[in-house]
DNA sequence: AATCCTTTAATAACTATTATCATCTGATAA
DNA sequence: TTATCAGATGATAATAGTTATTAAAGGATT
């Protein structure tokens, strides 16, 4: 790793409160130092080969920590169970991102996408879907009742 | 079942050379009466109701069906590993439907989303994030060859 | 009604993820 | 440095989500 990487690193758990351990370490250097979008199975296949005894859980872990903390983000916050839209009409939808709930949002309350520049060549674009993350309604009032 | 749902759901199966059977009548109607975007659990749930003898298996086989012929959507294209995304900075993703892959496109490639109307009320919108969906350079090449 | 081909139910198998718990380590203070 | 201890790790069992297999049943066509 890269001394302003680790510095970075260093930083980042002391910001959030987290040991910075060899295991972390690793696993946040798998992540940043390559661009990629990558599953745990595949940081973990990566780490290993430093640290040939780190556990599977482990990366589990603390993928969720630094997602937790805000330090790495999900691709996508669907994630878990497969779900099917049977709205035939064109739309975007609103997620939450703390329970994960989907509503539909009509599709004329954004304006179009607009691209401003060409596509990778060979991309044959299909659609563009718009995602409208946040905090549900549910969720927010759950939050405030909390405290 | 309505009788025009009946219809269109006859209509659709013959169209994609689909045996119009007891079970995927009832899957159909299942997504289609109600508003939601449900998990094939939820599905499964619901038509054991009318068919308790149906498997999960059948429901997921004939999402799938569903999905694959354009009778139905899936929310989102990214379903199967969890990926993290360590680009700190905003993106958007071009994500292949085919073989899912996913590659950022830069912020500014695409004119800032915006909002036409007022958003459910309690909803706090965190950010807005685009997929550009469509088939990537790649599936393209393989797809060509083959024919 | 007979035939053929598709679909289904049941269930085993598999993949992805989380929980458990004994052991170990990083951070802090002495 | 070393002692201390909360928090982190590794091993693995458990669970959730999904897919494969196969014998039996059902739709479509004749």
């Amino acid at each position: 790793m890269c001394r302003e990487t680790y510095n970075e690193f260093r930083r980042l758990c002391q910001q959030h409160n987290l040991a910075a351990t060899h295991q972390r370490q690793k696993i946040y250097e798998a992540l940043v130092s390559r661009p990629g979008h990558y599953s745990p199975e595949e940081i973990y296949e990566q780490v290993k080969q430093d640290l040939p005894s780190i556990s599977l859980a482990t990366v589990y872990k603390n993928l969720k920590t630094f997602v937790h903390a805000g330090m790495l983000r999900e691709v996508s916050p669907h994630h878990g169970s497969w779900r099917i839209d049977a709205n035939r009409h064109p739309h975007h939808h609103l997620v939450c991102t703390h329970c994960r709930s989907i509503t539909d949002l009509d599709f004329d309350s954004l304006a179009p996408v607009k691209l401003r520049v060409k596509l990778p060549t060979g991309f044959r674009l299909e659609k563009f879907t718009i995602e409208v993350q946040g905090i549900c309604k549910a969720c927010t009032a759950a939050e405030t009742k909390q405290h």
